[in-house]
DNA sequence: TTGGGTGCAAACTATTTGCATTCGA
DNA sequence: TCGAATGCAAATAGTTTGCACCCAA
């Protein structure tokens, strides 16, 4: 298994990454993959189709829609839902948490270490935890 | 200062929650506000312009959101971004935490003392904590 | 009386969907 | 080839807004 830890992810690796995932890398898919794994970042749907199209218009909203939910299904990018106008794409794929501005709408990773959560209630069997989210929303004084 | 930590809360206390956050209470505001403090619980907004005109329509569907937010603004409920797809707001007013079933869209309580963080990074003082969401999202398995 | 609150409908925005077309394997 | 992926536009859903009217103070 190749190391995929390393951003940014070059157009090869995007293409390994949907490969394993088993989605069918078309050429839209990849270039949606190239700018969200340019870096560690949160974009909204509506960054990725201007980034994406920023030459020229190669890839429609619906695609775009689409791909994210593709990828978010198989673990290639987190939903990050902090806003209520809007869900963030996560490409930071690592355990960690979240500091939002709220006054400004800006989101930020905290890393896993500098939260701990010592204590968690007991569930019944049969749930399985998906994620634990901590967010910690601040605005400046 | 009275004690209102009780629920269900009559109209008397609902005018008396209005009054004493500078919120003028109108027949609108104190009918959402007894559907919200009927008990603690999680409602949307469509609930609530539902259970309000559950006998004839007396409110508006504009006037419920604007209702919704001003009680937000002024710290009777809170909102709740869980959801991507609608805010629910939170009538219990203790602090505690939350765990979403991200198969069946509900939401429930988990009080504060049954998660511990014991570790939140330091921030520049020129930010203030609003809140600290703790949001377990499970699933049946 | 009078300014804040309300109702209504229309506007807006993020997201989803249906269907004909195109493209990757 | 041929089913899956795409593009487009239209539909949808939640929420916001503009404005005339109304009512609590």
């Amino acid at each position: 298994m190749k190391n995929l830890e390393h951003f940014p992810k070059s157009r090869a690796d995007v293409l390994d990454m949907l490969r394993s995932s088993g989605i069918t890398p078309t050429s839209q898919r990849v270039k949606i993959g190239e700018v969200l794994f340019s870096c560690e970042q949160h974009l909204s749907a509506e960054q990725v189709l201007a980034a994406v199209n920023q030459a020229d218009d190669e890839v429609s909203k619906a695609t775009v829609y689409n791909t994210l939910g593709v990828f978010a299904k198989h673990g290639l990018i987190r939903e990050v839902i902090v806003d209520p106008s809007k869900v963030f794409y996560d490409s930071n794929l690592r355990k960690h948490h979240h500091l939002y501005y709220s006054d400004t709408g800006k989101l930020e990773d905290i890393s896993e270490e500098s939260v701990e959560i010592s204590k968690l209630p007991e569930l019944p069997g049969h749930l399985q935890i998906e994620d634990v989210d901590v967010i910690i929303r601040v605005h400046r004084n």
